[in-house]
DNA sequence: AGACCTTACGGCCGGCGTAACAATA
DNA sequence: TATTGTTACGCCGGCCGTAAGGTCT
């Protein structure tokens, strides 16, 4: 019955070339190191070393078992670990999102609906929760329109409306609605972690520079102390009250106002049927 | 540090089903098992088992640790038939022949060439010679022809010359000599084990029917109590003188001598360039 | 009552460390 | 002399078995 202990030993040996450095590096004596590498040749039947009076060396027999012993000590090694993931993921609903804003409401409301469970939000773009979607990344996904894929199954969640945040001073603030091309050129200050946000106002104002803050109470607090437009959202008003004087603005293009999906597998139908009715 | 034991006595576990059976067939009290299982779980950190009262089973986690284990276990318990097996072949030469002749003569040269080398032969067909030559099943071969394969270095090792072995009463036992038609249709008592001779005599004589023997001495016997017509060859005589009154007829047929050729694999010519030198 | 699992207690075997020795460079 | 590997001896932790108890069918 081949033991564990030998084997790892053996590795060490492979590893560090001498008992004694072996041992040291496996808090073992050097004596029980020698006594066990007997102990393992005996076991297997076959000689493993070529032993000079005070050398000892791995022969082919040796590096062979060496290699297996290797491979299966990282195969062993890794089970627990495999079993944890597999456990928390069983956990897990990960919830991938195309913005910030269906997080506000969904997050709570998975949790209500899935009290055991953890639930794991994030950030990223279309391709990649489409993708992590088929591939068992997250269990559902928010996207920004409704997608044909019949192996998926959505259910709208929401709206959200883009505004430009002007400063009273702005030489705009008066105007009832603008559009994008109407502040083209000018520099905003923009939130990271804005998911498609982003590359939609980089693409709408092409001529604009967009001053990126990692930190929500640094963006808050350079928004009140400056004159540099930014932006806000009708969503992002109602979770979180404002108490600058910034200007609000509806932007009339049409990309301003976005539907929000809420996708999962179809064979995940049945675990999310509540959330869909609840929508 | 995952040990052993406890991985084989889930496995056992997903087995049997139950701890009191699983116990019996690994030789261990139920009380241990119990107190095992749990240790692994905690081990892993994770739950393994839904418990009721007096149930044990596994839930998902549990049987993906088992399925892993099972595959884990295997691996580790082939480490050792793996290098003895590694070890067996780098003790041994496999020699691949065509037909029984060529042993004769080369297993004592092998032995005596290399002393401390098991010298195992195997008498087979020579497709199967051939590809066991490349796969490294034999690291020689001999074969009734000359290959031209680039990837192979071969030497004559001799030539064979087959007889018709007839009671003196045949009807044909005072020609000079015969070929194979002559005696087309006859029955022949014929040796198994005998390599391509088999097959070429079966071909040569499609309207005989040859009476295979397993056994030498029942061979022998059988040829001399019988008229039955066999087949001796020049060789074979050489090796083991013969007691029979039969009489030995060549056969003109230009397949019926043949040259036998020591084959091995071009990048082990060294290892061997002892043998060639000596044929 | 019988099957199953769990907890408690004590014994024992196996792997370890210390010590002493032998050989090499 | 310093380093490496081997042998001898006694300790001790961890795994096991027995015994006893609880729960379900």
């Amino acid at each position: 019955m081949m033991e564990l202990y030998l084997l790892r030993q053996l590795a060490a040996f492979k590893a560090y070339g001498t008992l004694s450095e072996a041992a040291e590096r496996l808090y073992l004596s050097q004596p029980a190191l020698s006594r066990n590498m007997r102990k393992l040749e005996e076991e297997i039947g076959v000689p493993l070393f070529v032993r000079s009076r005070n050398k000892l060396e791995l022969n082919e027999n040796g590096s062979l078992t060496a290699e297996l012993a290797e491979k299966a000590l990282s195969e062993i090694d890794s089970i627990a670990k495999q079993v944890r993931d597999f456990d928390r993921s069983r956990r897990t609903i990960s919830l991938g999102v195309c913005a910030p804003a269906p997080i506000w409401k969904l997050t709570p409301l998975l949790s209500q609906l899935f009290p055991t469970m953890t639930i794991q939000t994030e950030i990223t773009e279309e391709t990649e929760l489409l993708e992590g979607l088929y591939n068992g990344q997250y269990q559902l996904i928010v996207l920004h329109f409704q997608p044909d894929d019949p192996h998926f199954i959505s259910h709208a969640c929401g709206t959200e409306k883009l505004f430009f945040s002007l400063p009273p001073t702005h030489r705009l603030a008066k105007e009832p609605a603008l559009s994008f091309s109407d502040l083209d050129g000018e520099n905003f200050l923009l939130m990271s972690e804005i998911g498609f946000w982003h590359d939609m106002t980089v693409r709408k104002m092409p001529h604009s520079r967009f001053l990126i803050q990692h930190d929500r109470f640094t963006f808050d607090e350079i928004v009140n102390a400056s004159v540099l437009p930014s932006f806000s959202t009708d969503t992002a008003n109602a979770f979180f009250a404002s108490t600058s004087d910034r200007v609000e603005i509806p932007i009339t293009d049409e990309e301003a106002e976005v539907r929000y999906f809420l996708v999962c597998l179809k064979k995940q139908e049945e675990q999310f049927e509540q959330v869909f009715g609840v929508l």
